[in-house]
RNA sequence: GGGCCGUUAGCUCAGUUGGUUAGAGCGCAUGCUUGAUAAGCAUGAGGUCCCAGGUUCGAAGCCUGGACGGCCCA
């Protein structure tokens, strides 16, 4: 007889493969339709706010794996506080204002110039652009499985947000915080703007790198050789022959990458420190520094000899002859010469330079700025006007070798700051612009004190914020665009002063709010004059609108200002989660704004996550073949194999993605899989009427379920501390010794018992009950599988708890206080199931066991019962008290039931020789049933 | 060039305040199972804990220097 027919073999609908990009698309659907987030969200209102706020990714182009990491990070804590009862609004943003999406609408157009096109069309299709990208990013993010607002996200360019950003002006003005002034500032001369050093990047470039003689007339020559000779008494013997000799010029030799920036030269730079030596070379002298002498004259330092020196000090205030501009060039002493490279004998030009520009400051030279907007010599550049200045560069280096100035010229690569959107290199030229005060108000002092009241995750991160911060230079607002909010600033014709009115800003905001930031354009400036308003300097009437927008890094500094403190959203947030990157980003632009407006940081929490590279750990790359969008990846593996790959890499700290690492985390995915499936595959027949409750289970099953409640509470604590790899090691280490123990040790009682035996149901109950947390505590990270896996538990349960995310954590810590005790006794049995498994002979059920246990030990075994046989998986078992443990395995008494395989007496019944009486007694039972 | 971070088994990672023989999962090899079966169980191999000094009775963990990789900046 065939008696497989009578066991309770595994049923589920359950499959074992996965078809994860098939499947997990009709789950968001799903999530959609059942309104699933938005109902947990409801029914949480009385368990208090917990928010995460969302940094706006930019709306230009795919998402890469990065974002993906990132976001699929904050949805796992969104749906982490979901799942603890908490209100976890989320609401995804998009910063849409700025450069990049007008540079590639531009592109897009095929216009080259953007003054000639009328900025308001210009606007409307740049909008159409960024909602474009936002859509597409949108998709991708929904596929991820995120839990969120995501049709009514925040948009950067919404008239809601602009009156934000306009009323964050009109605040800040009030404060005294904005101010206009001239500065040198990065400047893009391809996209006509000034940049923000967060809008930099640093590429490697090759610039011509020259020696330049800067040379005293007779007037200076005798000053100079003056100063020289009071360094040591009278001087040298060669220095007073070379003083009284005018046929040996003297010269100042500086080095420069940058001879465009020669024309707006007003002054040479030495450090007071440093010695400088004067050097006799063929019928000249040349002043360097001693240190760099060698490197600076180069093979002509041979026939070169010192004849004088004198500290840097010591020069202050001197003068020579600008090499071709009718003007002298005076000598200046500036802490930031260093002696590494160049001749320690600085090229100044106060206009092309930060440093230079507070050293012009400093000595009161004149700014000069021969250049216009698109990188032009202006006429104060005299011979080089009209040119661009790049081009000019290897004219100027002609002339000055014609005329003799020139010492040496080569190529040189180094490193150098490029627009980060148009790629193109950017200069220093100093302009007119708004600028956020720093250390107006002492704000920058009060944002870094803000930083003790904010967590880091990694802890390390508050020190990096303070860095960023501490070296933040004052905020250069103002942008010469057109994409973007308008900085509500007028001009008054009459005497040109630039005026930021809180009043006006206000006004601005209020007409943004209804008709959007474009009718800065369009409306005349009455619209935002106050009654009577007039010039607060020369009291003129006459004014107009300055057409500068903000930098976009200051309106998603705001995003905490449009988006928390209202619809049921508290201010501040409990967590932002970003790419480290952001320290000097976003986490630094909202701290800002928040305690320059509100006095506070504007996050209780700071997590950053690390950058993902390639499975060589370099930047991926599209060229190399190693870059993948996030919508090409989840296309291929399944969000929820990916999600789990963001869980079992650290993702604090740099990763690595590739398919080799997917490889091996799909294989991690399907184990965690099948063992769910083998839960589910056992509870198909288990009606709500026949669950046992815990006290009543058998022993071994409430171990099991004790074990769970400890795992549980160990996830949640990983996830209350932001540690998701913590809490994968976790879910993996306890899924694979429930498997290799529990499921094991459950096979026979649940297969061969009769289906409604009380064994066989307190081993459902118990599989219930793991099954049930198991799949809630692993939902936030894999959200498509334990949802799929819930929708297969018994029909019963699912009417009283629609989805997974209807569950909660429910951590028992009353419960899970006595728990130290089972964790040793599930240890011992796994020990003790490994000693009978590693047996080849007998094994398994053709064995028996005969375990002896101290005291103490005993009586907990004893008090397993029957359990303790089943947990190893042998036919029999004695147990005995004695003062040393001792394990002994034998061949099982009786004969293989080939019903139940275990070894028993069989023949107790005639119709049914083979099998034992266990198995008889369902046998009949169903016989007689049927 | 500067600041910060990292480097533990082929891969992804643990390793509590310095303390036995450095662990897990995956992979690999071997065996078992064929009633979780494109599954399950067991065993095993595999490590100069990046390198070199130092502190210590004792260092993967502390100190110094260096190498490599990454991020941010100059």
């Amino acid at each position: 007889m065939d008696y497989r027919s009578t066991l309770n073999l595994p049923k589920t609908a359950f499959p074992m493969k996965a078809d994860l990009p098939k499947r997990e698309p009709q789950r968001v659907a799903w999530w959609n339709e059942h309104g699933t987030y938005e109902r947990r969200l409801e029914r949480n209102v009385p368990g208090g706010t917990w928010i995460l706020h969302d940094g706006p990714p930019y709306a230009n182009g795919e998402l890469h794996m990065g974002h993906f990491l990132n976001m699929v990070l904050k949805d796992m804590f969104v749906k982490i506080a979901l799942l603890d009862g908490k209100y976890a609004k989320f609401v995804p943003g998009w910063d849409m204002h700025g450069l990049p999406i007008e540079y590639e609408t531009l592109k897009y157009l095929g216009i080259k110039d953007f003054h000639a096109v009328d900025p308001l069309e210009l606007r409307a299709q740049c909008k159409e652009r960024a909602l474009y990208w936002l859509d597409r990013q949108r998709e991708d993010r929904r596929r991820m499985g995120t839990f969120g607002f995501l049709d009514h996200p925040y948009r950067t360019i919404d008239p809601s947000f602009e009156a934000t950003i306009v009323n964050a002006i009109a605040d800040l003005a009030e404060r005294q915080q904005i101010y206009k002034g001239l500065r040198s500032t990065l400047w893009c001369v391809h996209d006509e703007t000034a940049l923000a050093e967060a809008e930099i990047e640093y590429e490697q470039r090759t610039s011509p790198s020259i020696y330049v003689r800067f040379t005293a007339n007779d007037e200076q020559r005798d000053s100079v050789m003056l100063s020289l000779s009071k360094h040591d008494g009278a001087g040298s013997v060669a220095l007073r022959q070379a003083q009284g000799d005018d046929a040996i010029p003297v010269s100042f030799l500086i080095w420069t990458t940058t001879p465009w920036t020669l024309p707006a030269n007003v002054a040479i730079a030495l450090r007071a420190d440093a010695t400088y030596g004067l050097y006799r070379v063929g019928g000249e002298m040349l002043i360097v520094a001693e240190a760099l002498a060698q490197r600076a004259l180069g093979e002509r330092f041979a026939d070169a000899t010192q004849i004088g020196r004198a500290l840097g000090e010591e020069l202050d205030g001197l003068a020579v002859r600008h090499p071709f501009m009718d003007r002298d060039s005076t000598i200046v002493l500036a802490p930031y010469v260093d002696l590494e490279t160049g001749t320690g004998v600085v090229h100044t030009a106060p206009g092309h330079g930060a440093d230079d520009f507070d050293t012009g400051m400093k000595y009161g030279l004149p700014i000069l700025n021969p250049v216009d907007a698109a990188g032009r010599f202006t006429a104060e550049a005299g011979p080089y006007a009209g040119m661009n200045i790049f081009a000019a560069n290897p004219r100027i280096v002609d002339d000055l070798r014609a005329s003799g100035a020139l010492w040496s010229a080569a190529e040189y690569e180094h490193s150098y700051p490029h627009c980060w959107r148009c790629r193109n290199p950017v200069i220093f030229r100093a302009t007119a612009q708004w600028f956020l005060a720093m250390d107006q108000n002492l704000l920058r002092q009060r944002a870094l004190d803000a930083t003790d009241a904010v967590e880091y995750a990694p802890q390390w991160g508050r020190a990096r914020q303070r860095q960023m911060i501490e070296t933040h230079p004052e905020w250069c607002l103002s942008r010469q665009r057109t994409w973007g909010t308008p900085i509500p600033s007028l001009v008054c014709k009459d005497c040109g002063e630039a005026i930021l009115d809180p009043r006006v800003a206000r006004l601005a905001a209020k007409r943004f709010a209804e008709e959007g930031a474009g009718s800065w354009w369009s409306d005349p400036v009455q619209t935002y004059l106050p009654e009577g308003f007039i010039c607060p300097r020369c009291g003129g009437g006459d004014l107009e609108k300055e057409k500068n927008i903000v930098d976009i890094w200051f309106e998603s500094g705001v995003t905490h200002l449009a988006v928390l403190g209202r619809d049921g959203m508290p201010w501040p947030s409990d967590l932002v989660l970003e790419g480290g990157d952001q320290f000097r980003g976003w986490f630094r632009s909202s701290l800002i704004t928040a305690v320059a407006i509100k006095g506070r940081a504007p996050y209780r929490r700071v997590m950053k996550n690390g950058w993902v590279n390639d499975e060589e750990g370099r930047p991926m790359s599209k060229s190399r073949g190693t870059g993948i969008d996030a919508s090409d990846a989840m296309a291929r593996w399944g969000a929820d194999v990916l999600r789990l790959w963001a869980a079992s890499v650290e993702p604090i700290d740099d990763v690595r993605f590739g398919p080799n690492v997917v490889d091996q985390v799909g294989r991690v995915y399907r184990n965690l899989r099948n063992r769910m499936r083998f839960m589910l595959s056992n509870l198909e027949d288990l009606s709500a009427a026949e669950v046992v409750a815990r006290e009543a289970m058998e022993p071994i099953d409430r171990l099991a379920c004790s074990v769970t409640d400890a795992f549980v509470a160990g996830v949640k604590d990983a996830y209350d501390s932001c540690e998701i790899h913590d809490a994968y090691l976790r879910i993996v280490e306890f899924e694979s010794s429930m498997s290799s123990l529990f499921f094991d040790a459950l096979k026979d009682p649940l297969y061969s018992r009769a289906a409604g035996d009380p064994r066989r149901r307190s081993a459902q109950s118990a599989l219930l009950y793991i099954a049930t947390r198991f799949f809630t505590t692993v939902a936030p990270v894999l959200s498509f599988t334990a949802e799929e896996a819930w929708q297969h538990l018994p029909q019963w349960l699912l009417a009283r708890t629609e989805s997974v995310f209807d569950s909660s954590f429910d951590v028992n810590r009353s419960r899970n206080a006595a728990a130290e005790s089972d964790l040793e006794l599930w240890r011992r049995l796994r020990a003790l199931r490994a000693r009978v498994a590693a047996s080849a002979e007998p094994r398994d059920f053709e064995a028996q066991v005969r375990l002896t246990a101290p005291p103490a030990i005993y009586k907990r075994l004893f008090a397993l019962g029957d359990n303790l046989r089943e947990a190893l998986v042998v036919s029999q078992l004695t147990l005995s008290s004695g003062d040393v443990e001792d394990f002994e395995l034998l061949p099982a008494d009786g004969a293989k039931c080939v019903r139940c395989w275990k070894y028993r007496e069989l023949g107790v019944d005639p119709e049914h020789p083979d099998i034992c009486s266990d198995c008889t007694r369902v046998v009949r039972t169903l016989q007689s049933s049927s």
